[in-house]
RNA sequence: GGGGGCGUGGUCUAGUGGUUAGGACGCCGGCCUUUCAAGCCGGAGAACGCGGGUUCGAUCCCCGCCGCCCCUACCA
């Protein structure tokens, strides 16, 4: 929002491939995202891997199809910080020259002398800026001796503020920030350095990241007025907290991109989460499209403080695209998951089994448990509410589903459709004297282990007639077996 | 220790100087099914972190406190 004209504004999303996509930067990428899109300005990628120990390829493309996945498409780059490293070293020895940064020469060993000295006496450790009274001629004969030395920034005392475009105005003192070191022995950046350097040269004008950065940016803010630059606008969004509280790590579970992919959860759905974690457009919106998203989108909607991910909401959400989401298109997920499962489907039409399934899960995972389920119902596991069913009904439980079976047997070469299912079951309980449930639950819990599934005429008829009636009879007859033996 | 940020039901949040503080997840219950769900309807659950002020009136404005989080590296 600086300048004239108001030229459209251009965001960066800069992750360091030193681990996977966490949902914190994701939701962070899909902000800057969010804010390209709803201004028409640029989205670009970053990735800072200059640290080289931790930085991996594979980080990399875990960090690239995750945002892929997720359907965040960036407009330049990736570009790759590693890559700028001369114009780092020369911008810290800009800074030198004019001044407004100094030459180094202690040694890591005696500063943490000096820090843990301080810290022994009670103290604040500050850098005393011994190396900043050093004559130049005195610089000049270290560093030709091989001396080795870092760059340091020279923080004024001067107040440091600026209006954050989510807190508001943030101001710190200068004395309160030590005279921190930019340029490495060897001759590598520092972080904040080569941010601001890779910001100002990539004319970045509004800085959206996480608020865990606030501390840097009054550093930041200094090294844009040293290097003679107009400062971007900041907007610090919070941080994402796991169930205790805790900033979310590893040690939460689930808490990469790819992993919320393998456990079935749609890409719109993780979007549509992740943009509410931290975010809202006001008023009572829950589900919101692509679409919507962009056009609602504002900063000033961003929430100061931190989110617990909830991955309960997160799977409710799931189970609402699912829902509505045609089986169609959930299809290819449902197979590919049904292939790493090893089931074999026989060139069957999968679509009205995921049709029949879809309602009742929140995650491809389940859609495609359940679907193998009625492709063949011996890979039905008891869970517990079909074992008390089982308990509770005692011997009636083998008894009305030999009795349904013998019911439904003369459908089996005729009208095996959910009508006549429904129509066959009730005839049979009524003339048993039966409640339907009682003739239904057994039936339901023979076929998929559970007490919960479609309406039970439609789970046989997707099931079919074969599996359906020779798993009735062998359950009913394994029930009553182990029931006669207690 | 120093500096900074944050504080509305368990969780995500809306909201305003005067509201029965609204919605969503979760939880509980009802309806619907001579069936479990799904769906629909309803309910419990918040003295808007605490204590002062300003004001006729504060969740919303000011101050103090407390709690939590972040930074305080030749990490990013």
């Amino acid at each position: 929002m600086k300048g004239e004209g108001m030229p459209p504004p251009r965001v960066r999303f800069a992750p360091s491939p030193t681990g996977y996509l966490h949902v914190g930067g994701a939701r962070t990428a899909l902000f800057n995202w969010l804010y390209a899109r709803h201004t028409g300005g640029t989205f670009v990628l970053r990735i800072e891997d200059t640290d080289r120990e931790r930085s991996t390829d594979a980080h990399t493309k875990v960090i690239l199809d995750g945002l892929g996945w997720l359907g965040i498409q960036w407009d330049e780059g990736p570009f790759f910080q590693g890559a700028y490293g001369p114009r780092h070293k020369a911008d810290a020895e800009r800074l030198v020259e004019g001044s407004a940064a100094y030459r180094c020469f202690c040694t890591r060993e005696e500063l943490d002398a000096q820090r843990r000295e301080a810290e022994r006496a009670g103290l604040t450790f500050r850098y005393d800026r011994r190396c900043q009274s050093l004559p130049p001629e005195e610089v000049e004969r270290r560093r030709a001796a091989g001396v080795p030395s870092t760059i340091r920034f020279l923080v004024g005392d001067e107040e440091i503020a600026w209006d954050d475009a989510v807190h508001g105005r943030i101001s710190f003192q200068g004395r309160d920030l030590d005279d921190f070191v930019i340029l490495r022995s060897d001759d590598t950046a520092i972080y904040n350095l080569a941010v601001v350097s890779d910001d100002i040269a990539m004319a970045i004008t509004h800085v959206i990241r996480g608020d865990d950065h606030i501390s840097n940016t009054p550093k930041q803010i200094a090294l844009y007025r040293a290097l003679g630059h107009e400062i971007p606008v900041f907007a610090h969004v919070p941080m994402i907290l796991g169930p205790d509280g805790k900033k979310l790590s590893k040690r939460h579970g689930a808490t990469a991109v790819g992993d919320y992919q393998d456990q079935g959860i749609l890409a719109p759905a993780m979007r549509n989460f992740l943009a509410l974690l931290g975010w809202s457009p006001g008023g009572d919106r829950e589900i919101l499209a692509e679409e919507e998203m962009i056009a609602l989108f504002t900063l000033e909607g961003i929430q100061k403080k931190a989110a617990v991910f909830d991955a309960t909401k997160l799977e409710w959400m799931n189970g609402e695209y699912l829902s509505a989401r045609p089986a169609d298109e959930l299809l290819p997920a449902v197979t590919r998951r049904l292939e790493q499962m090893g089931v074999d489907w026989g060139g069957r039409d999968l679509r009205p089994l995921i049709e029949s399934v879809k309602t009742r899960s929140r995650t491809i995972l389940h859609v495609a448990e359940r679907v193998a389920v009625r492709l063949e119902p011996s890979r039905s596991t008891l869970d517990e509410k079909g074992e008390a069913l089982i308990r509770k009904m005692g011997p009636a439980f083998a008894t009305n589903l030999e009795r349904a079976a013998d019911a439904l047997e003369p459908l089996r070469n005729g009208e095996w459709t959910a009508e006549q299912l429904l129509a066959s079951l009730k005839d049979a309980a009524e003339s048993h004297g039966l409640k339907l449930g009682d003739a239904m639950q057994p039936i339901r819990v023979a076929l998929t282990g559970s007490t919960v599934s479609e309406p039970v005429n439609e789970l046989l008829e997707v099931v079919g007639p074969d599996r359906s009636l020779a798993r009735m009879r062998e359950v009913a007859e394994r029930v009553r077996g182990a029931g006669s033996a207690r």
